[in-house]
DNA sequence: AGCACGCCGACT
DNA sequence: GTCGGCGTGCTC
């Protein structure tokens, strides 16, 4: 081959080209698509990285233009040729450059480390008479010399520290050519298997039998579907995965494990280890470059077999990867929304089963409802798990934060809370006050009958804007002025929500000042392990309660915690956002589950404004296919995913009035091209942080089923937009069905 | 993006 | 006359 394909480490879409360099004969036999190479760039030849894509003999520039490879960084490809296809495959489904992409996909270079060994030298005659001479001699020399008789190099460090010398010795053996010094390659940030015992598999129940079936036969196949498996907590899909893993690794595959980063806990990792020992490898987000540059190393020389880890772990580099478990598949972590590419693990996870033909494996106690909408038509294999393995479910209470105000209640705790919690103390059982809140928004309703402020043409509720007073849909941005009154009931009971965990915590230091307590939020969380040191701290029973945001919601697994109070219901299902119902179920589910983990059955009480709401209903019953038909009619009579897909494009900049006119400048265009009303759009509205660091934030969202038609509308407007307006102060960012708008 | 060219205003 | 402002155009 002439040429190589080369994209540069330029990330710019005006240098999100292929340009081809001629090949010097030196490198002839040594290249190959996925190295990264040096290369002159631009008019004055300035050297950059690159990454070769492929080999081609024809290039379709004149070819005087084309400049020589200047050097190759390293002896092998720094990624495989599947995953340049996925990258290719990344760069136009999130709408970012190819080197952007392949810069996901590979971890940052760092140097890799080395320690200095010490070893004999290679065996001859000569070598033999001068190690008599050593050992005949009462010397230092000789005491180094008896410890590498054994044959094996060893660290010049522990020589030193163990006959406490310093190197003279050592080098003088060097010199005479007796030992040499030997480099050794170290990794960094190996999870340390050793101290875990094996264990044996225990015997699987019928349905985790015919789960571990369904993904067997789809390992036979050569084009296999993503199999979900929707288990009750404490059904033993855990153990799924691991037979399932155990299959891979004897047809001599890999295996990657998605969890979500705070459930990665030691107790997680050391269950996969006590069955597949030092094969396995855990990359978590406290690893620095280094560590995490190491263990991907020994994932792509075939040092391991197993990687567990969050998001980014789905682009460990095994060579033959024959499964993909993601596990809490609903999270919304597997969805980057802020760097770009903003790719979803769960999509890159099918890609990765189309290239390479492993299986992706879903579980969920509580599955997205496009996951289980896609299981519904039969694109997923579907496996459920009924049977809870050991814990009860707790009994689940919803309290009616309405009548506490007709009571003249005011506090953010109902009588029944109040009371449970005053009776936990009591018997020195630990409760949990959970505020779950989640992103930023703030919504209005009365207080008196509950009623929520909402937008007639989205069916989502309005958002309470602080500063310009008033409510708006984040959807179609309709606005309008806080009212007075209910419009439903006339009361001027108006609420706006918003509480903090600090507020909470003021009142349960007044109605409970004798209870010791723990706070765990944002704040108290920012230094280093302070997470686990609070976690650790009710752990061991130093407080009686702990109140927290979303972040003890997951991972938490203490046996005396016998009540959790959901404080305000009303905080998720009022996100202005379609998903509030399934966010909100999820997270009632996942918290009940957490409470009576051990003989002790739990208590869980939901307080809340809207008792009668669906998500909340079904979740305290464990009713989730009760919850999901509702939430799926619900989402096609308002043609939300998986009906659509809705593409959301984000302008910043740091003058408001100039990212207000590009907005509108786009929404008009827009409008032009969108003759037979293919496209909805949503907006624009201000972006739910309307400000960050002084860039004023505006959003457009567009709907369309055919995501194709779509990319390629929003691209073409953008173009449009680019042409006709001043855009260079302007970001522009673009999310394909966002996690969160 | 990043880099240098080039074309206008205020200085030794 | 020159130093330097940042607009413009190109990258195999």
């Amino acid at each position: 081959m002439k040429y190589a394909c080369v994209t540069v480490s330029v990330s710019h879409s005006d240098v999100d080209n292929i340009f081809h360099y001629s090949i010097p004969d030196s490198m002839k036999d040594k290249i190959c698509a996925g190295m990264r190479i040096n290369v002159p760039f631009g008019r004055y030849n300035k050297i950059i990285e690159g990454y070769v894509t492929g080999l081609t003999d024809t290039a379709d520039i004149d070819d005087k233009k084309i400049k020589p490879i200047h050097s190759l960084c390293e002896e092998y490809p720094v990624i495989s040729e599947g995953r340049i296809e996925l990258a290719r495959w990344m760069q136009k489904k999130y709408y970012t450059t190819l080197s952007s992409c392949i810069q996901c996909i590979i971890p940052k270079r760092v140097n890799e480390k080395s320690f200095a060994c010490i070893a004999l030298n290679d065996e001859n005659e000569a070598l033999r008479d001068m190690i008599e001479r050593v050992m005949s001699k009462d010397t230092k020399q000789k005491r180094v010399l008896s410890l590498l008789l054994g044959g094996d190099a060893i660290p010049l460090s522990h020589i030193k520290s163990i006959l406490g010398i310093d190197g003279a010795p050592v080098s003088a053996l060097i010199k005479k050519g007796v030992v040499k010094k030997v480099y050794e390659k170290t990794y960094r940030g190996n999870f340390n298997t050793s101290l875990v015992k094996k264990t044996e598999p225990p015997v699987l129940t019928a349905e985790q039998e015919n789960a571990c079936n369904v993904i067997y036969e789809e390992l036979e196949s050569d084009s296999p579907r993503p199999v979900l498996i929707h288990g009750v907590t404490g059904s033993g899909k855990t153990e799924i995965y691991l037979r399932a893993i155990d299959r891979v690794l004897k047809s001599g595959r890999s295996a990657i494990v998605l969890v979500p980063e705070i459930s990665l806990t030691q107790q997680t990792v050391e269950r996969f280890v006590s069955r597949f020992g030092d094969r396995v490898s855990v990359t978590h987000s406290k690893l620095n470059d280094g560590e995490r540059y190491d263990q991907w190393t020994r994932a792509r020389l075939g040092e391991i077999s197993v990687m567990i880890g969050p998001r980014s772990a789905v682009f460990t580099p095994f060579e033959d990867p024959g499964i993909i478990i993601i596990d809490e598949e609903h999270e919304s972590t597997y969805k980057s929304d802020q760097l770009s590419p903003k790719y979803d693990a769960r999509e890159v996870a099918e890609k990765l089963s189309e290239i390479y033909g492993c299986v992706v494996v879903l579980g969920s106690a509580t599955p997205s409802v496009v996951s289980y909408y896609r299981a519904e038509k039969g694109e997923y294999r579907l496996c459920t798990l009924e049977n809870r393995v050991n814990n009860l479910f707790p009994d689940i209470k919803i309290t009616d934060m309405r009548v506490e105000m007709a009571y003249k209640n005011f506090s953010l705790f109902s009588r029944e809370l109040k009371n449970a919690v005053a009776e936990n103390l009591e018997r020195k059982e630990q409760t949990i006050l959970f505020l779950n809140r989640r992103g930023y928004s703030t919504f209005v309703s009365c207080r008196q009958c509950g009623h929520v402020m909402m937008c007639d043409n989205c069916n989502v509720n309005y958002t309470y804007h602080k500063g310009i007073q008033n409510l708006c849909c984040h959807y179609c941005g309709k606005s309008i002025r806080v009212p007075e009154v209910c419009p439903e009931c006339g009361s001027r009971h108006i609420k706006y929500f918003g509480t903090g965990t600090e507020k909470i915590e003021q009142e349960v230091n007044k109605y409970f000042p004798e209870a010791r307590v723990l706070r765990m939020d944002f704040d108290t969380t920012q230094r280093k392990n302070s997470h686990q040191t609070i976690l650790e701290e009710f752990r061991s029973g130093k407080a009686d309660i702990l109140i927290g945001t979303q972040m003890i919601a997951k991972g938490l697994d203490f046996s005396n915690v016998t009540l959790v109070g959901i404080v305000a219901a009303d905080l998720s299902l009022n996100l202005g956002d379609y998903k509030s119902g399934e966010i909100t179920y999820q997270l009632v589910s996942q918290v009940a589950g957490r409470s009576g983990r051990a003989e002790k059955k739990g208590r869980v009480i939901i307080q809340t404004y809207s008792p009668d709401n669906y998500s909340i209903r079904y979740a305290a019953r464990n009713d989730y296919k009760g919850f999901y038909a509702q939430e799926i009619a619900y989402r096609r009579q308002m043609i939300y995913p998986p009906f659509t897909n809705l593409f959301n494009v984000l302008l910043t900049g740091e003058d408001e009035e100039h990212v207000k006119k590009c907005m509108s400048g786009l929404v008009y265009i827009m409008d032009h091209y969108n003759k037979n009303n293919m496209f909805t759009l949503m907006g624009p509205t201000p972006a739910v942080i309307s400000k960050i660091n002084n860039n004023y934030r505006w959003q457009v969202t567009v709907k369309c089923a055919d995501e194709e038609k779509l990319r390629n509308y929003v691209l073409f407007c953008l173009d449009k937009l680019k042409e006709k307006t001043d855009t260079k102060n302007i970001n522009i960012h673009l999310n394909l069905n966002p996690s969160y708008i």
